[in-house]
DNA sequence: ATTATCTATAGATCTATAGATAATGC
DNA sequence: ATTATCTATAGATCTATAGATAATGC
């Protein structure tokens, strides 16, 4: 809370390397990635990353961390005013699908992190489950073991993002998206029609494919 | 072909070395394993790693390409036989769920790989891609587009055998299983009853959790 | 005599820290 | 005066290779 500018530099620093070590996330495992790297692509002295992180793995986990909150919001956002359960699924695996268009570095950290990222307490595992858990009590999404549900549903969702990293195409991507929610919606026991018809509702303005990818 | 006594020697080094690798494999990434401790795990001098190996990468893809065929074999034992390609995935989504309990090492390599495991055309892509073609030729299975499909059902199969690997009993795994299945039936349009049906016939003989974990 | 293995080591990283420098606080 | 940043470096890896040793072929 003081805001000194002393602070702020120091806050700088912190989010420049942090920042670095997200954009070095994108391409490498954390292993493989040095800490002279890191403050380089932050232009930041080396001495510089101890002042804020006692080895690298701390580092990554802020970075993944922030990655977490970051995807967190955008989910939030894209299904903000949605009732139904099983729109709300479809909606976020098509916008999964779609990351690699509209936020590449984010997919390609997520794909890297794989299912640690949905699994429970990791990621966005809680909130996924708290999902199910809900879709389940007000009767939408059926399903025998929220575990495995959640095992099969981030599985997949992984696996259509994985898709879009091959070849970032948003009509493609989305296409993808589609099919899968609809698969998934069939999974948890929608018809078809229904299971068809609520993966096809268009995805909120300024959030489609053309909006977001700049 | 020459079985020398030389041949069969280098044969035997190069082996540790490989064995070596896909233990240290199970615990942690490539890049956090030095050539130093396979050598050491193997009881192999240091320099004799590159009279087999260009580099620690080499080796890895060799224990990977090891873990790829000892995988496809499992799983075409355990399926050699079965006609319906329904019954085929139920068996194979069950086996890999209770893959954490029959070849715990088998499991946490293919864990760590993750999606690249089931995306061609690495591991058991390829193999699993014309699976589900045949499946949909003979009108057993439905589905959209092949790559969705094979991304959905591999994700939601890598993602129970990290269920079992969180907690490996074989109860458990085999309940998951099953419930991952009939899941993934429902997913390629079978009607409810139909999957639990398939989902939940016996498992080969010799190859249920029982008789292999010893 | 040949071939693989082993030991020892040079050179290249990479991490962590000490001490100097620069920027801000008061 | 205080605090963060930077530069320089010591010490610890880690890789790749050279040369010695041991095992096998013939």
């Amino acid at each position: 809370m003081t805001a000194n500018r002393l602070d702020r530099r120091k806050a700088r620093t912190r989010a420049a390397l942090i920042a670095a070590g997200r954009e070095l996330l994108t391409g490498r495992d954390p292993a493989e990635v040095s800490i002279q790297e890191i403050t380089d692509a932050a232009d930041v002295g080396f001495g510089s990353f101890y002042n804020h992180f006692t080895s690298k793995q701390a580092l990554f986990e802020r970075a993944f961390a922030e990655v977490v909150r970051e995807h967190t919001a955008l989910l939030r956002m894209s299904t903000s005013g949605l009732t139904d359960p099983a729109e709300v699924l479809a909606v976020v695996v098509r916008k999964t699908a779609l990351l690699p268009v509209t936020h590449p570095d984010l997919a390609r950290i997520i794909d890297r992190a794989g299912l640690r990222y949905v699994a429970p307490p990791a990621g966005i595992g809680p909130l996924a489950r708290r999902f199910l858990r809900h879709a389940k009590d007000v009767g939408r999404l059926c399903y025998d073991d929220v575990d495995v549900a959640l095992a099969c549903a981030g599985g997949a969702a992984l696996g259509v993002l994985r898709l879009g990293l091959a070849e970032p195409d948003p009509v493609a991507a989305d296409r993808a998206g589609q099919a899968a929610a609809v698969a998934l919606l069939r999974m948890f026991t929608l018809v078809e029609g229904d299971a068809r018809r609520v993966a096809a509702r268009p995805l909120a303005i300024g959030d489609t494919p053309e909006a977001t990818a700049r």
